[in-house]
DNA sequence: AATTCTATTTAGGTGAGCCTAAATTTTATT
DNA sequence: AATAAAATTTAGGCTCACCTAAATAGAATT
């Protein structure tokens, strides 16, 4: 067993070795649990003692195998508890994070498991975020950022990267949901901007918005 | 805001308080949570400083109006969860309570108001506990022991006073469903051991088990 | 009313998880 | 290579929620 403090933890140094592969920092904990690095290197001692990181002083941790399955499976939960949320309970899909962080921290196995089922197993959350199976297996997104493709490309929005309400509901504003199709027009040369339409729609979205949204990739 | 140690401590005075109207002892408190009475004093100086209970040392607690409106609506938490646990999730009546302890403590508002109209306000949990409402009314039910009464008397199973695992699943064995209709044809003199009909089957059931069945009572 | 038993509280201690301030190590800069 | 800056760890302290052992209050018994 491990406790709600462990399991923030774990998952803080999962999704930061996710977008930085070397071993993750002290700092960089404290940054994303909004903490302190002193009460992080604390944690890390009692983590390293349980044998769910691998920690050497002053060189940053990575997980173990033992702690990846702990990582993976609150993120498993997290994503079904948001899939329940935005398709049960109707919430909309930038108010369904902080509820998830308390949800993610329910032990029964047998619960997500019958989640799971009810929601009829789905590979991908409200924000396009992939569900890892039980066995801890993610669906292989080849996702790119609309910012990456080539004019006239046509594709349909898969993702986002940034998860902030106020980017959701910005998003929200353009008519841009998940599944929508989007085709690039044009990319300004000043600024990087892109005009895209949607539903018939052309607008004209800015270079960190397009990096923001993901698109699918059918290898162009 | 309160800790989970808190919310466990209002609501096991909350439940003591209700079935025995005095106040509460620091002793039954300990026996309820697992724990020793020196801790329980301990955080019956905090929770009074905080003015959930009414304190006063050598002489037990009871709950005041604010700690008792944090008690009722962790039991709403906890019996709406019931509910969709055992309507949406599958989960058999013996197997939801430990599920439920935990999910009783997720503090969103929003989340508890949108499952209760997802599960269409429901007003008794699988076990025929009345759920309260948001403003912590319950419904009120006139629901007897059926071992109370009378010879002949046909009514509803509507509740069960005894929440073990063990005894729900005697009571699956039985047929014993909330819902189903139960005749009382006889009652032994020697044990008080009872003989009810099921589904146009009799069986007998001991004094411990009737007096543990709730029926409905159309004032007999 | 005195004594015994039981319930409760106090005193003092523990670990988890946080903190600040100071020391140390690593990295970056000159 | 020496020094400055930044990152990290150590030292020492705090609160919460628990513990045991000892003291005390209240209830029950004689």
């Amino acid at each position: 067993m491990y406790s709600l403090a462990e399991e923030n933890y774990l998952k803080a140094i999962y999704k930061l070795s996710e977008s930085n592969d070397d071993s993750v920092t002290t700092n960089a904990i404290a940054e994303v649990l909004q903490t302190k690095p002193a009460s992080v290197t604390d944690m890390l001692k009692r983590l390293a003692d349980k044998q769910y990181i691998n920690y050497v002083k002053y060189q940053g941790v990575n997980l173990t195998e033992r702690g990846a399955q702990v990582a993976i499976s609150i993120v498993r939960k997290h994503r079904l508890w948001e899939v329940f949320l935005v398709e049960k309970l109707e919430f909309k899909w930038d108010e369904v994070h902080e509820v998830a962080e308390e949800l993610e921290h329910i032990s029964s196995e047998k619960l997500i498991d019958a989640l799971d089922r009810f929601l009829e197993h789905p590979r991908f959350d409200p924000h396009g975020d992939p569900i890892p199976s039980k066995k801890g297996v993610f669906s292989t997104m080849s996702f790119k950022p609309l910012f990456d493709l080539p004019i006239g490309y046509v594709g349909q929005m898969c993702g986002v990267k940034d998860h902030t309400a106020v980017f959701l509901q910005y998003l929200d504003k353009l008519n841009l949901n998940l599944g929508k199709e989007i085709t690039l027009l044009e990319r300004n040369e000043y600024d990087n901007s892109l005009v895209i339409r949607i539903n018939g729609t052309d607008v004209v979205v800015s270079k960190e918005v397009a990096k923001n949204i993901l698109v699918s990739d059918k290898n162009v």
